[in-house]
DNA sequence: CGGTATTGTCCTAAGACAATACCGGTGCATTAGT
């Protein structure tokens, strides 16, 4: 480890020794190496790229997903440093709180210079801001809460797709940071920011001390009924995750007459009865916290002793992002899902988007129009259509080829007739659908288990584990045994490739009982059984 | 896709059941109107 960053780690965040994976990430970085860092909360992860930034000149460019989160992390550096160095650009922010981030950024004297910029995604798909930052000098460029990427770019935030552009125009080292992802999320990562060459570091998914467990129900009523008395007698504070709003008001209220310290949380409360609950949790004054996946990002509260879930989430990603609230500061902590396959069914439904074959049209038309390529404050001129819907429309264009971007600047491919640029987009929606759709079924498989779950679950984010792990519901019945006994029978690699007549190339993902699991690129996760995959030769191997 | 609320149907009437309509998650930024 080079000195610098070693003292930089010390003087900065008292770290006397380093972590395996955060020596491994620093030195990459330090190399100036283009970095993913797939590591847990609490495992230092903000501190990777605070080091890096303070170990070299310049700004580092911070994207981060909620303005919350950039207002504590400026604050928390700021006040570690004892000196204003982190400044933040977002809709939030006052005008002359910007213009003092801008001035601070390019502030000659190194000495009083930002060192920290923190922006979303949104603000850096800004032509103008974009090009404020270029000539600056940035040290580093970090993608905090990565998984973004894949989760929200492709609908909900799809500036987020944008970025891997902003990426090679800026031409700085990337650090990319997450707590959660599956290893194609992590391919999904590393090539939508097109982080070319980079160094991944993915550690720690285990987590020994939540116990995990799965009760299936037949009717709603049972199960919230279930629901309710376990919240009830579960001791500490925890978290009930459900899929809807009106659910978690519903929960929130049955559990207050029971006497419990409960409140819901979703995205259509006040702001500052979000803000005032936040701090409630925190310092202990709630006993649950009943919320849609609205709560979670920025949480860092240790004691957490339960997650439970009344609505199965839409993947494992998902799951293993919230259920890892729990029990941060190492004890034990009860990790329980409710289900019913019935459940599944808003989460196909959530996975499901429409094409705006229209906007498609309108759009396809200016740019072919268009005698140069236009930058987007030019299609939005020609178009009228919003930045969202511009970068929304834009990303299917783009991912089917049918139009290219350069330096910020869109103009279509030649010889594209619209029809077929058409039936493509939807054909990619398709696809996207039916892998959103796999990842659902991953979720119902987890639930379904019958053999060791944290095995299942670790499994799924590429981690072998041969032993069983004796703190699951099925470990603790003694089903987990019998049921991987069988579990010799491997006649393709773990994440080797193998090839499937219908459905193209693949990734052995797991086995399970006489079941192999294989991620297809462009169909999702599918199960196979093995002695038919034996029978009639579906699989082979690439290897 | 499934749950829930609303409307429709049966015809002695009221209430039971069936058919139908509607709704559902994440946040940025921006804007209109107080």
């Amino acid at each position: 480890m080079r000195k610098t960053l070693a003292d930089t780690a010390r003087s900065l965040f008292g770290w006397d020794t380093l972590l395996p994976g955060q020596r491994k990430a620093l030195t990459a970085a330090d190399d100036g190496r283009n970095l993913l860092c797939v590591l847990p909360t609490g495992y230092g992860k903000s501190a990777i790229y605070q080091v890096t930034a303070m170990s070299r000149p310049g700004v580092a460019v911070v994207i981060s997903p909620l303005i919350s989160l950039q207002r504590d992390q400026v604050e928390a550096i700021n006040e570690a440093l004892g000196d204003t160095r982190a400044y933040v650009l977002n809709s939030a922010a006052t005008e002359t709180e910007i213009d003092e981030a801008w001035a601070a950024a390019e502030d000659d004297d190194e000495e009083r210079r930002a060192k920290f910029l923190f922006l979303a995604p949104e603000q850096l798909a800004r032509d103008d801001v974009a090009e404020r930052l270029g000539p600056l000098d940035i040290s580093v460029l970090v993608i905090d809460e990565a998984h973004c990427v894949s989760t929200w770019g492709h609908d909900f935030r799809p500036e987020y797709l944008q970025l891997g552009a902003r990426v090679l125009q800026l031409k700085r080292p990337v650090i990319a940071l997450t707590a959660t992802a599956s290893p194609p999320v992590r391919q999904e990562i590393v090539e939508r920011l097109r982080l070319g060459g980079a160094v991944v570091v993915a550690e720690g998914f285990d987590r020994p001390n939540l116990h995990l467990s799965v009760e299936q129900h037949e009717s709603e009523r049972d199960k919230r009924r279930a629901v309710l008395d376990q919240v009830r007698i579960l001791d500490g504070q925890g978290l009930l995750y459900t899929a809807t709003r009106k659910e978690t008001e519903e929960y929130a209220q049955e559990l207050q007459e029971a006497g419990l310290r409960a409140d819901a949380y979703h995205s259509g409360r006040k702001k500052s009865e979000r803000n005032a609950l936040h701090e409630a949790f925190h310092r202990g004054g709630l006993d649950v916290v009943v919320a849609t996946t609205a709560f979670g990002m920025g949480i860092d509260k240790p004691d957490v002793r339960f997650v439970v879930h009344a609505d199965i989430p839409d993947s494992l990603d998902s799951y293993y992002q919230e259920i890892g609230r729990a029990g941060r500061d190492g004890e034990p902590a009860v990790v329980v899902l409710h289900y019913r396959p019935e459940d599944l069914g808003i989460r196909r439904y959530f996975a499901a988007k429409g094409v705006d074959e229209e906007g498609l049209r309108a759009l396809f038309a200016t740019l072919r129009a268009a005698d140069e390529p236009l930058d987007s404050a030019g299609i939005r001129e020609a178009t009228g259509v919003s930045q969202r819907k511009l970068s929304d429309l834009l990303n299917q264009l783009l991912e089917v080829g049918a139009v290219r971007e350069r330096n910020g600047k869109f103009r279509v491919a030649s010889s594209m007739d619209v029809d077929q640029v058409i039936a493509d987009v939807v054909d990619h929606r398709k696809q996207r659908q039916e892998m959103d759709r796999s990842r659902v079924d991953m979720a119902r498989q987890y639930a379904e288990q019958r053999g060791c779950r944290r095995k299942f679950l670790l499994g799924y984010f590429g981690e072998e584990r041969e032993d069983l792990c004796g703190t699951c519901d099925n470990c603790d019945a003694g089903r987990s045994a019998g049921h991987d006994d069988d579990a010799g029978r491997r006649p393709f690699p773990l994440q080797g490739l193998v090839r499937h007549p219908e459905w193209g190339e693949g990734v052995v993902m797991g086995y399970e009982s006489d079941v192999v699991t294989v991620l297809f690129e462009e169909h999702g996760y599918k199960s196979l059984s093995l002695p038919l995959v034996e029978e009639k030769k579906l699989l082979a191997s690439l290897e």
